[in-house]
DNA sequence: TTGAAAGCGCTAACAC
DNA sequence: GTGTTAGCGCTTTCAA
């Protein structure tokens, strides 16, 4: 069943059929109804390849993300794919990993089938060579590029960020407040939202003459679900003689084998060991204490993404950048900050 | 850049450029040579569109999942995603919410969009009155149709599922093993997957003559990342008089919920309150003690599913329905098994 | 082994 | 307000 058996049963060309397929107004009532009577009677679909050639465009908008199973980007997709949705948008999803090469290979493909637009989501896509990311200056000569929660300055490309710099600081602060001096950094990724969260928190133990050791920052290499092994990491650190009574995590992951560390050495939290996480998941209320974590605010940046993405590809000048602010979400894991004064 | 131009300048027919592009063998190495030279030299990629309307497809798999943020099923479209990617495929993914009418709509647009298989991830896509089913049968007659952790009989619809009866069944008895006798069954849904966990439940301990009330089933109806409403219900449930030393949870989000009942009622854990849980995800580990889980093997169950939908879509006779086994992993929210004698 | 040409089903410019 | 027709870029017979 095609345009051609539609406009034939209905006695009207083509065209009119077309016109109202696409809600054109200059079709009289009276063909209208006959046609969309036909449409109806016959179940007929448009066929979606044939528009999109005429067209150009089958409103879809590629998503590439690092691994999906992650709680954070996770959550992250859902929004981003039902705000697309509701605005009439397909999404193509790309589970790409962590590499370069599988990046770009995603990228050529949703470029070839002609995706709209593309969405980068997570901080991991922006590499620290120049030249490793010219994969998406390539890509944003074609469509569109939108980057969720990492900041990339070049033609057609749109960053929404979290402010993690600041977000990390001030929860640093807030810590050193509460009386806790030797916190320890816990992360495990040097993407760009995480070399700004590093520079977050040593710009706040600077400021307070705090950042006395290397070993306060601890990186993490390992799975992201093992939780295990970034316990174990801690206890390592500990087993040097290395002392600390508090820890901030780049990621709820790590915030959660922060407690699990203090438990196994017997440390009461949060009078002897703070933790503050990052991310607020679900992750923060599963442990006992729930943990004190960073909101920062996923679902009002994938609106702000799908919005500006809309806005772009409707004609309109967008911002390039666009900033949001973190909160700090107390729960069990830290203690009330002392009084100024 | 188009077909045209390219067999323009390689001095070839159209035709011999599509050969080349698709591989066929009856053109000889020196024109296939020569026309991939003009292709890399203008880095031409053909029309996806003008290909599709061609072949009527493109290589493009529909999934639907009622909610990617939930761990679960965030996992279960990662390894989906990643399998069809490697089979060459790509995967539409709908966020449809658990709405009929949502899924209908979700469906359909797929259909419309001619992908080339439909996957339904998650058991809440088969209902109890046949009627609400239509819609899979409908979307069968066009695509294979294919359900993970779900069974549905019909034409061109293909079941994978995880023999969750069985699993909860097993589980219990454990339990019961161990010397609890007053379990409760915390679940949330009563999808396909969700009944059958609740049968081996009630056949488990039936057969040990210990279903004695129904209070011992406890439907949790609310969100399923509201921990602390779940861990309300249960305290609610004790407020009653109602006795339990045992809880098995239909979901681990459920069962972090009865740590934390039983660590506000200062139940130790697994000495007075004993808890399993399901999916063996990242929750069974961030609590503390760790959460004993039903681990249903997801991975095993994506791969197959990917390789009947293959199988059907390469045009063989493949099972209609595959069941697998579950797996207990035992961790520190049970006691262990008394000896039988 | 290669080329010519007829679709695939739709949109949109143009004519009436 | 409606119809005619030329593309869109590819695949695939059918001839040569």
């Amino acid at each position: 069943m095609n345009i051609y058996d539609i406009s034939e049963k209905a006695g009207v060309s083509i065209a009119t059929v077309s016109r109202v397929l696409n809600g054109a107004t200059n079709v009289s009532e009276k063909t209208k109804q006959k046609v969309l009577a036909v449409i109806e009677q016959y179940e007929y679909t448009p066929n979606a390849f044939a528009r999109g050639l005429g067209l150009n465009t089958m409103n879809t908008i590629g998503v590439m993300c690092a691994d999906s199973s992650d709680l954070y980007l996770a959550k992250a997709i859902y929004y981003i794919e039902q705000k697309l949705r509701a605005n009439g948008y397909d999404s193509i999803l790309c589970c790409t990993g962590y590499d370069l090469a599988a990046k770009i290979k995603a990228m050529n493909l949703l470029i070839t089938k002609k995706v709209d637009g593309i969405i980068l989501v997570g901080s991991n896509f922006i590499y620290d060579r120049e030249s490793d990311n010219k994969y998406i200056i390539d890509a944003a000569a074609q469509v569109p590029v939108m980057l969720l929660n990492a900041a990339f300055e070049s033609p057609n490309v749109y960053s929404i960020v979290s402010d993690d710099f600041t977000s990390i600081h001030d929860a640093t602060v807030e810590m050193i407040r509460s009386g806790v001096e030797d916190i320890v950094y816990f992360y495990n990724s040097n993407s760009y939202s995480g070399k700004r969260k590093l520079a977050g928190y040593r710009a706040a133990m600077e400021e307070h003459g705090l950042l006395y050791d290397e070993r306060l920052m601890q990186f993490y290499q390992g799975s992201h679900e093992d939780i295990a092994a970034m316990t174990a990491h801690l206890t390592a650190l500990r087993d040097t003689g290395f002392s600390f009574h508090g820890l901030i995590a780049a990621d709820d992951n790590l915030a959660i084998a922060a407690v699990k560390y203090a438990k196994k050495h017997n440390l009461s939290i949060p009078d002897d060991f703070s933790v503050i996480g990052y991310n607020n998941s679900l992750l923060s209320c599963c442990s006992d204490p729930e943990i004190t974590s960073i909101d920062n605010k996923l679902e009002t940046l994938c609106q702000h993404l799908i919005t500006t993405l809309l806005g772009v590809l409707g004609g309109n000048e967008m911002p390039k950048i666009t900033v949001f602010n973190g909160e700090l979400v107390t729960r069990g894991t830290t203690r009330a900050t002392t009084p100024q004064g």
